[in-house]
RNA sequence: GCUCGUGUGGUGUAGUUCGGUCCAUCAUGUCGCCCUCUCGAGGCGACGACCCGGGUUCAAAUCCCGGCACGAGCACCA
């Protein structure tokens, strides 16, 4: 008996330990989240972060995080920190990163440009990529042709007529040239996505993409093959996006001769109206959501019920629930609209049903209500006070998540229709300014009230009511540093889509009219 | 425009793999009622959906075909 259940048990034990040698020789899991560092962190990427945590954690993998900052004209430091933090804030965390090193570092592209380039050269040695001398002027030729045509727009293939002497006489001769992958002529691209099965594209329909730019630096598609493949990366989770490039990614596995991993595309996170969830229509800032009063663990609950469902229903959950039961199969795949009311009633629940009354008293003190914020009101308030009960209501504002206005307020004095086109070019404006301070925003509104010719005074007003629900306030600029970007533009737009249902915003045509307006006297925007 | 993807109430979803137990689940939202000093919270109830048209079948949300709608991609951005 005894000696029967010795042998049961050493059995399960050296059948364990094979499975075990087999998990980890073949199938340790690794996920990554690749962020751009090009903005404000956005609440796709922590969508991305959670669903590439769980899924990792379910099977005992890893998630690295590696910054994609190959685009070094948009790239910065500022933003590289701010995604950290954020989702650091939101408790996703990752196991491998730039801050924290590990095994298959540098994890900043950046750091890696040796790495590409002996891959680009490999690419080419293998005939899978070719130089290309041409022109912006001839591209866009090009490109207005095959649209004309009807034609999925696409390079000509060109330059892979060039011999070796031509290539080498230009590169000599110093022009400027990429390197683009070249795409077989004809047939398809087949592949398996874990969650919509075979997916199949014509090569026709693929662009022989850009993999070096001519500053020398790669493109995504190349640097994050290269990354992938060395970080060992197993599954690439990432957004709906990306399916259409995928076929050029498998191309760049073959030409290393690498097993590409296996893929996953997720549904993306929409706004009210179905299109891609976007700062001009929604807050898509985590930032936003930390400002606004939002705390974590209700954030990444309810985006992790965007889309998925755990096998009991349930709704209140965290990561490590998630995790448990974690099968990516349970995605839904229509992209889920981005509910902020649902969010709300989340958020409310876990006030006061997962942390007890101290708990919540504690966040209030961290988030707002502490020496620090309430210091930096007290200045702006004191001439307006006699008495301190006078202090709240004047610093409310401040501390809520947007004031209630009338419309007649918002309005003002102004001829109708100045208003939306004042908010309208002070939203573009906004995006412009490198640092959130009362100084540059202080130039930002002078520079408005010259090139539109008003005084300062006057274009302010619909301001005050936007940002504080009152044209009696504390001072404008102090007020919008304190408030911080996200909240501030929050404003802004809701103020926007209020003139717009009474009628008095910007028409589709008077929008037009107004973006070649702002394009002439301000230059560019920046969305 | 071309290509790919996706379609269950206003919103998030269960059910779709292997057709019946689905005159379709749960939640949110809106409205109403109860509780309560008000409001809120909580409880209860109501409203509201299988994109459309064919086909297969005794039987279709589920399988097949054809439409339609929506989204994404089509950059020296990621």
């Amino acid at each position: 008996m005894a000696r029967s259940s010795f042998q049961t048990s050493e059995f399960v034990r050296r059948s364990n330990k094979i499975l075990v040698c087999v998990r980890l020789h073949k199938m340790t899991v690794r996920t990554r989240i690749a962020p751009s560092p090009t903005g404000s962190p956005h609440v796709g990427t922590a969508y991305m972060a959670l669903f590439n945590l769980a899924f990792a954690r379910k099977h005992g993998g890893k998630m690295i995080l590696r910054i994609e900052d190959t685009d070094q004209s948009r790239s910065t430091k500022e933003s590289e920190d701010a995604i950290l933090s954020s989702l650091k804030w939101l408790g996703l965390c990752w196991d491998e990163g730039p801050d924290c090193g590990g095994e298959f570092g540098p994890y900043r592209q950046s750091e890696r440009i040796e790495i590409y380039k002996e891959a680009i050269q490999k690419l080419v040695d293998a005939g899978y990529a070719y130089p290309c001398f041409c022109t912006a002027e001839r591209l866009n030729e090009v490109r207005k042709r095959q649209i004309e045509n009807k034609e999925t727009p696409r390079y000509d293939g060109h330059c892979l007529s060039l011999s070796k002497e031509e290539i080498e006489q230009k590169m000599q001769a110093g022009e400027k040239y990429v390197y683009r992958l070249k795409i077989p002529d004809e047939g398809a691209c087949e592949f398996e996505d874990e969650l919509r099965g075979k997916v199949s594209i014509e090569w026709s329909q693929v662009d022989h993409q850009i993999i070096q730019k001519s500053d020398g630096f790669p493109t995504y598609h190349l640097a994050s093959v290269v990354d992938d493949y060395h970080m060992k990366i197993s599954h690439v989770i990432r957004g709906e996006e990306w399916i259409n490039s995928t076929p050029k990614h498998i191309l760049l596995y073959e030409g290393f001769g690498w097993k590409p991993p296996s893929f996953a595309h997720l549904p993306l996170l929409r706004n009210p109206d179905k299109s891609k969830l976007s700062k001009r229509k929604n807050p898509t800032s985590i930032d936003y959501y930390k400002d606004a009063g939002f705390i974590p663990e209700a954030v990444v609950n309810y985006l992790g019920m965007m889309g998925y469902t755990l096998p009991d229903q349930r709704e209140i959950f965290d990561l490590e629930e998630m995790s448990e039961s974690f099968d990516i199969k349970r995605m839904s795949l229509g992209g889920p609209i981005f509910d902020i009311a649902k969010l709300k009633w989340l958020n409310g629940r876990y006030l006061r049903e997962k942390l007890s009354p101290d708990e919540v008293l504690q966040r209030m003190l961290a988030w707002k209500a502490n020496p620090e914020f309430l210091g930096k009101i007290l200045p702006l308030a004191l001439q307006r006070l006699e008495t301190l009960s006078d202090f709240f209501p004047l610093a409310q504002f401040l501390l809520n998540d947007a004031p209630e206005y009338t419309i007649d307020a918002l309005a003002g004095k102004l001829e109708p229709g100045i208003p939306a086109k004042l908010l309208k070019i002070a939203e573009w404006e906004l995006e412009k300014i490198s640092s959130w301070d009362r100084e540059s925003l202080s130039s930002l509104f002078q520079k408005i009230a010259e090139t539109e010719e008003l005084k300062l005074k006057q274009i302010l007003s619909p301001f005050f009511v936007a940002i504080s629900g009152s044209t009696v306030s504390l001072p404008l600029f102090d007020s919008l540093a304190l408030l911080g970007p996200d909240l501030a533009r929050t404003r802004i737009r809701i103020a926007l889509e209020k003139l717009a249902v009474e009628g008095v915003g910007l028409s589709k045509k008077g929008l037009k009219k107004l973006e070649k307006e702002y394009a002439q006297k301000y230059g560019n925007r920046i969305d």
